[in-house]
DNA sequence: CTGAAAGCGCTAACAT
DNA sequence: ATGTTAGCGCTTTCAG
């Protein structure tokens, strides 16, 4: 156990602790002789002052929560990528909670926050989310929290984002100029955010082309495991074989719908076509190659993370419109929606 | 801020706070009665301890470390949720740090450890860590710690691992049994004891089938950004078109082979063979599909949580030869070595 | 069964 | 320029 606490440092030095307190953070206030000689003693035992001890004492941890919905997806993990890069600047600590899509697992990684234990918090909702009343008591706590990516309409509240909306009349654009009559939108949770939006954009582009007449259902929730996902489409694909585009909302979708078709022998683009929401790095080299909407991943973490340090270091956290950062996504054609 | 403190909730009561300390707590010593009113009101109230104040009383802090190069990337996000799925379990809080494969922040990150703000730490080295003296550190405060994944031969620390050296060797054989008559390790670096051990079971397969006096250089290192893998890799296939084989030790080597390949017109698996090894969920639909050698990420990562708490929890951080547990990988021939 | 009080290690008035 | 001291909010003997 570290027994090395400031008192002994003080009692080594033959100086009171208050002034190797002092010292240590390089008060004016202190001789630079006295510091020198502290800093050196401190480096030369090893002195590592006690966070939990400051922390009470400041009523502050040098600390931020993020939470989200999982960790082994590539827009999360680079988001986690670009929000650690601002805290390691600002010499934070980042401690990770994983909701895993539930929405009791994010309340309760919520109610951890509210303790002082965190600074500031960083949340993308689970898909099972359906109401704030967890975030309400973040604010009614005065704790500095951003959205990032899912957030919640009509909550006032900062918030990191992409066009989603213009994003999913995008990729309904591109397939009906492929030529697709009937494209399908797969929903993940028309509860989330990001998916309502992408496929109000989807749903908006078909009407303005005149797809929606034809009564077929064009928004499909897929959700669940990836074999129920792989259920679900397959019974999909197979009962409306007048299906000729896709475009997949999650990443993890994309993936199952290449299982499937590979399965089932339905060639994509020629009788399918794909389009995902996904960074997937191997989106180039996947057979066929996938088109894909690119959301700035690390991009956003980052400025979900600077904004929430201003609103740390500013102590005021009032809630503009400003706060509201878009970062466009980019649509890259590959082979996926090519023909 | 927080300002509801366990004083106020015991003058709310009329209780001391020390009743209402061990109310919260469950002690025998106070009645069913009195426990009932403290929760109840601990609830109304939405009482949330104050953990630094408690941490700095307990000297311990629920919290783990997990220090690891990299987060986006499958196998160290799989091995989060394995570390995070048993966190939860026993309560505890997990701090991330990303070395991003840089020693300074590495050993940055162990420092941070020595503090008392975590009661054990979960480390996986950069590949430019080349001494353990850092670790040595927390050896001598006594921080429980386990190695998982990328750890320090003849370093006496519990570790959790794969069969490296046996896949090294796996791996090297099937390229040889489908006709490779010049196959290349690439390694990011040899420093790194996944890939020293991997490289070295590859060189014992060739050797075993007298592969090895043709004097070309088989294991080669390739390091640096995805630009620079690429630019390498484009060199050294260009340069020596004998090669007909590559095991890639890392996954993101395998994504710039494919590009490389791509671009250069190279037919996988008609010109040139790959196994990767990666537990890259999109292997089964890239172009061709990839084989691989898929490492129990999730379990490697829940097994070295376990072992750890087992530590945090006895107390006595006794390292003993069943310290080190060896998960095995798995083989999984797919398109890109058929034929 | 309940309460008083000491103190975890540190910081920040407030002396000196 | 240095030192004294009072807590931050909680846990835990030890008394009652």
């Amino acid at each position: 156990m570290s027994k090395l606490t400031i008192k002994t440092l003080a009692k080594e030095l033959g100086l009171s602790i208050a002034t190797v307190s002092k010292a240590l953070k390089d008060s004016h206030e202190i001789s630079s002789e006295t510091k020198k000689k502290v800093l050196a003693m401190a480096e030369q035992l090893n002195y590592v002052p006690n966070p939990y001890a400051s922390s009470l004492r400041k009523q502050k941890s040098k600390t931020i929560a993020v939470i989200l919905p999982e960790v082994a997806d590539n827009f999360f993990s680079l988001a986690i990528n670009g929000i650690q890069a601002v805290a390691t600047t600002k010499n934070y600590h980042v401690l990770i909670y994983l909701s895993h899509e539930s929405f009791e697992i994010e309340k309760n990684a919520v109610n951890h926050c509210l303790s002082g234990r965190v600074d500031g918090v960083l949340i993308s909702v689970s898909s099972a989310t359906t109401t704030a009343s967890h975030i309400e008591k973040l604010q009614n706590e005065n704790i500095p929290f951003v959205f990032f990516d899912r957030e919640f309409e009509n909550f006032k509240a900062p918030k990191v984002i992409t066009n989603d909306y213009a994003c999913g009349y995008e990729a309904a654009k591109l397939l009906i100029k492929k030529g697709c009559k009937q494209p399908v939108f797969l929903s993940t949770s028309e509860s989330l955010s990001i998916c309502s939006k992408r496929s109000a954009g989807f749903a908006a582009a078909l009407a303005d082309a005149g797809l929606t007449n034809n009564k077929h259902e064009f928004v499909i929730d897929c959700t669940g495991t990836q074999e129920m996902i792989f259920e679900q489409l397959q019974k999909l694909l197979k009962k409306n074989k007048k299906i000729d585009g896709i475009v997949a909302s999650v990443e993890k979708l994309a993936m199952q719908i290449y299982l499937v078709c590979l399965e089932k022998n339905i060639n994509i683009p020629d009788d399918l076509k794909v389009i995902a929401f996904s960074t997937l790095e191997t989106a180039p080299i996947l057979n066929p190659s996938l088109t894909t909407i690119t959301q700035p991943a690390f991009e956003i973490g980052k400025t979900a993370a600077e904004a929430l340090f201003t609103m740390i270091e500013k102590k005021k956290h009032t809630i503009t419109a400003e706060s509201v950062t878009v970062l466009p996504s980019t649509l890259i054609e590959r082979n996926s929606t090519s023909g």
